[in-house]
DNA sequence: CATAAAAGCCAAACCGGTTAGGCTGATTGT
DNA sequence: ACAATCAGCCTAACCGGTTTGGCTTTTATG
């Protein structure tokens, strides 16, 4: 089965590679070849099982119908929901996707984007690792297309389709002091990223709304690589005298399972000693008793709305920095019950 | 941010094309090349960003540096979590990954393979739908170099890397007998793949060795479209009389889980009630009440092995139809706890 | 000093597509 | 009857790299 090309199809039929070009590009008509030399061309083409070369056909055509999908990491479900139903879309314009995880190292990342492009990726999906605007704007200045997802660089002004994380953990926030809670803790990373800037400015504002203050030992931030005795220590401070939270929201999933992991080792139970909310969540948070509220993300939007926009700006659309934010959903389990 | 390419550079030194992609390549020594020219050309390389056009290169060498990775569903933490060890794998060894979700369709799997080969992909990594030797065979036929994971075609003799799935599903029905059940009934996919057969083979073959008859309603069978109110009934059959089972185990974390959603609508409890058992697992399994007892996939040297192995297939080692068959391991939680 | 060998670089073909422009012979218009 | 038009196809350049086989010029050898 050796690879067939135009040039021998070409030998074979005696019509020249530049007529079968056209024809099984469907351009035949348009560029009058006879019926009968299509009907000749498309048969051998069928026969023979002819596939283009897309490295040569992208090399003329300086595009290669592939999007590059740069994210923190594939292995992780939330990031993995996401390229699925980025994946399907693009694949219904046509295009492939090349992912990679940046494992949210700054360095890698930057490789990554100039990897991805002298690959030739007619465009980029990023999910940006904290602070790395330099390559970001490098983009920007080189029109090069791309749109961000999920991480934001409000000084950058950029296409960016993302969620709207404050007010995501407003109403988780809301829901405990609906609830009859007032000292409420939050478990986050320290992080420059705006989304997670934007979670903390949610978790203040509603304090603040209400009047609570923000006591020391309430608010707790990890850095990426924190470890599950960490956890655990920080945990047992919150729900003890003197800090003594009520309820924590934890500004993303994993924080959460391993809190959860955590208050399940102290036999801390949920929610009579203190109740939970997770921003984001995992497949079997409904499973656990009491079942997990969640702030529900919207993946699948931020999918299609990331490759509808791209694909937008491929073809030649004047997007001025188009910004999308897609609203998420508290879903409310017993991990929040009352008292 | 002009495209810099190699006639670029060519002009702007006066050196020929020829000469700098030798040095590029890092044969300017053996091509005695002089260390001055060398250096003027790393130098101006360096100043101006030039980086390969991975197409052109491509089409030059007949290769591409990518893996093609198609899968049932990236979207899968199962698969999630394979394609991030094959990606950080061939990251090592300068390939990067395309992949392609199948959405376990036949048909989509047999485009997606030759969309992936026409992209120029160097090498494939497939966890194949039931049933489609054909491709596959076609595949070998054509010497194309690719690797079998998960789901094996054991008529086909092809380089494979899964897991030991009789065995996991042995130990697992061990387990339940172990702790004094004998009523013990298997929940799966209604599928042909040697992976779910096999699962299946390690239920009767514990059943029978411990003669225990698999009496009506112990063994259920769901298509891959199932819905959660099928898994609501089948589930209540089950552990109703007269069937009565004392454990349940699960051929994939997604069953298991639909299964305890219904499980804990009809308020049943686990384990008093009914033991489970879940082949794979989620990431909050441990967190649910009791923790559910699952067969941890070897998903890190899954992925692993299936890169180096194609590895060997691309230097050109002769694999003969090499066979990796990994352990996996069951981890006993409470969900199996004695009654 | 003539010649061989080595050093240092280049021209051109090639990979497999796409496409602008051109050529030929038949048909139409006047 | 002759020019203009059109149908139908082809030639050749191009995309941006890699690679083979020279071609000079310098250095070593006898």
């Amino acid at each position: 089965m050796k690879k067939i090309t135009l040039q021998d199809i070409a030998n074979q039929l005696n019509i020249s590679k530049a007529t079968i070009s056209i024809v099984l590009n469907g351009r035949g008509d348009e560029k009058r070849v006879s019926k009968e030399t299509q009907e000749r061309i498309f048969q051998f083409a069928k026969e023979s099982n002819y596939k283009a070369n897309y490295l040569a056909r992208g090399l003329s055509l300086g595009k290669s119908d592939m999007i590059g999908l740069v994210i923190p990491n594939i292995g992780d479900n939330y990031y993995a929901r996401i390229a699925r139903r980025i994946e399907r879309k693009a694949r219904l314009f046509g295009y492939n996707v090349v992912f990679s995880s940046t494992g949210e190292s700054r360095e890698r990342e930057s490789e990554l984007i100039q990897s991805m492009i002298s690959r030739g990726v007619d465009g980029l999906i990023i999910a940006s690792s904290q602070k790395n605007e330099d390559d970001i704007s490098k983009l920007k200045e080189s029109k090069f297309p791309f749109v961000l997802i999920e991480r934001y660089y409000p000084e950058l002004k950029t296409n960016f389709v993302g969620e709207d994380n404050k007010g995501g953990v407003e109403s988780a926030v809301n829901q405990l002091i609906k609830t009859g809670r007032r000292r409420i803790g939050f478990v986050t990373l320290k992080s420059e990223l705006e989304a997670m800037r934007n979670r903390l400015k949610g978790y203040k504002k509603i304090m603040q709304q209400n009047k609570i203050e923000i006591e020391d030992g309430f608010l707790r931030e990890f850095n990426y690589e924190y470890s599950e005795s960490e956890m655990l220590e920080v945990v047992k401070e919150m729900v003890q005298y003197p800090v003594n939270v009520e309820g924590i929201v934890f500004s993303t999933h994993y924080l959460a399972a391993s809190g959860m992991r955590a208050l399940k080792k102290l036999n801390i139970r949920i929610p009579m000693d203190v109740a939970i909310i997770s921003f984001g969540q995992m497949n079997a948070f409904d499973l656990i008793e009491p079942p997990i509220t969640s702030i529900i993300q919207p993946v699948d939007e931020l999918g299609d709305k990331a490759v509808e926009m791209l694909l937008d700006i491929l073809e030649g659309k004047e997007l001025n920095n188009k910004n999308i934010i897609l609203k998420n959903n508290l879903e409310v389990r017993k991990s929040c019950g009352t008292l």
